[in-house]
DNA sequence: CGCATCGTTGATCAAGCTCAAGCCGCGTGG
DNA sequence: CCACGCGGCTTGAGCTTGATCAACGATGCG
């Protein structure tokens, strides 16, 4: 399938994952992988599965999510090209604890677990450099507990904008930044709120000139904005009268 | 400070993070560690400081948490013995994302950041070991999330204190269970609510004759009951008259 | 003894969830 | 090519959960 190994190793190049490693090394590196191709809607792996295999994302999105007991989903992350998935839980020899949907047609590197394991012994670096990845998605999750906590719901859903407007095209799109693939349904779980109030809340927003919205996208026209919203200096209603006494 | 090497050894041996090692290695790590002692109150750490050392704590309570812009604080953890902090953060060399404060008198052993990589490079066991407390803590932290996502206050508070028991005395401890060192406040960082809702549920809960309250303590009497109520197989209010019409 | 910390409880109220109803746009098959 | 249905989206009305504010009680420490 990988009939171009020249580019295919430029593209390696730029995952951090393997940041600081030498082009001999990446080659034996992606020697050892295979090329996997999931559908939009197909799935990467499930939940309760024994963890066999890690990825890095070449094309596409991805949708990490739990699902509890009763049925409801909760998004924990998105991936998109250059993330690396699963690499956590594959080291540690478990189930994995949730699954991976492709949201749109994905291609993606795999490394099984052995092979991973015997790379990061011969590449420390690798050993590394995943750790830190790990760190900061670990983080990254510790501040969306806080925000789910302690934030109100137009916070945390301006703050998703923010995020995957950052992370999906790191400010390289144009001005009105697009957000393809991505259902009311999809940012309320992320937000840990309802499809209902998502949709509530980007109608208002529609209205004051922030976004524009669509069958499974926004346009985001006023970033900064939405930013402030996220970081709570709120432009809305702090309208008490002080005291109808 | 550690004048009595063979049972410090001894205490080594049973933290999961040494699982596996000889006693010659323990040794060997053991000698780069130094014993630390925070009082009640004190910091290991606290949010914001360059990350270099990583702690096992030997006794006490630690409270790790995060502190959001407008000062509201959010529990991520409770460490106790035998638990070892921030071992993340070190390896990748970047800031303490959150406080570590002890609740109690504590006692830790201690190692830097450059002793930390050594001793891993060593004996890779030992990194090992990490990955998978850390892969752990992740995913707890993922539970969490997405509790507080999907669940109820109550059932959020249950589910706390069953994790506290289990997680505190792994059941040693005689039948009412003691939580000690745990303010109203404490449970309601660590649920995502505040102090007087969490005070009345316990209120509620003690007149059921499921606990006993205290001043900063606890004591579960039906430990059954309260894992009901947190896997939500709800002995409260289910009595909406069908059709009122 | 007095102050600080911790806890309880009542009253009030708003954020946001739920339910219901209907719209829009797109892909599919007749 | 059209119509039909499904998946996604919107909007309104009503209601519940749990936050907030306020006042007070209890416990322990210096």
């Amino acid at each position: 399938m990988a009939r171009t190994p020249d580019s295919e190793l430029k593209l390696l190049t730029k995952a951090a994952l393997f940041a600081g490693l030498t082009d001999a090394q990446l080659h034996t590196i992606q020697h050892h992988a295979t090329l996997v191709e999931v559908p939009r809607r197909g799935f990467f792996f499930q939940q309760g599965e024994a963890a066999t295999t890690f990825y890095l994302i070449r094309q596409g999105q991805v949708r990490l999510s739990q699902i509890n007991p009763e049925g409801k989903q909760v998004i924990i992350h998105l991936f998109g090209p250059g993330d690396v998935m699963a690499v956590i839980v594959v080291l540690s020899n478990a189930a994995y604890p949730l699954s991976a949907e492709a949201i749109t047609d994905c291609i993606a590197w795999a490394w099984r677990r052995e092979t991973a394991v015997h790379l990061m012994e011969q590449f420390p670096r690798l050993a590394i450099n995943g750790m830190e990845m790990v760190a900061q998605r670990f983080q990254e999750l510790q501040n969306r507990y806080r925000e789910l906590s302690t934030e109100r719901v137009e916070q945390r859903v301006a703050r998703a904008l923010v995020r995957l407007i950052h992370q999906r095209n790191g400010y390289q799109a144009q001005k009105p930044y697009p957000l393809l693939a991505l259902t009311r349904q999809d940012l309320a779980e992320m937000t840990g709120t309802t499809l209902y109030t998502v949709s509530r809340i980007c109608s208002s927003w529609e209205q004051q000139g922030l976004l524009e919205t669509g069958r499974e996208q926004l346009h985001i026209h006023n970033l900064d904005e939405l930013t402030n919203i996220a970081d709570d200096l709120r432009p809305s209603l702090p309208n008490l009268p002080p005291k109808p006494d």
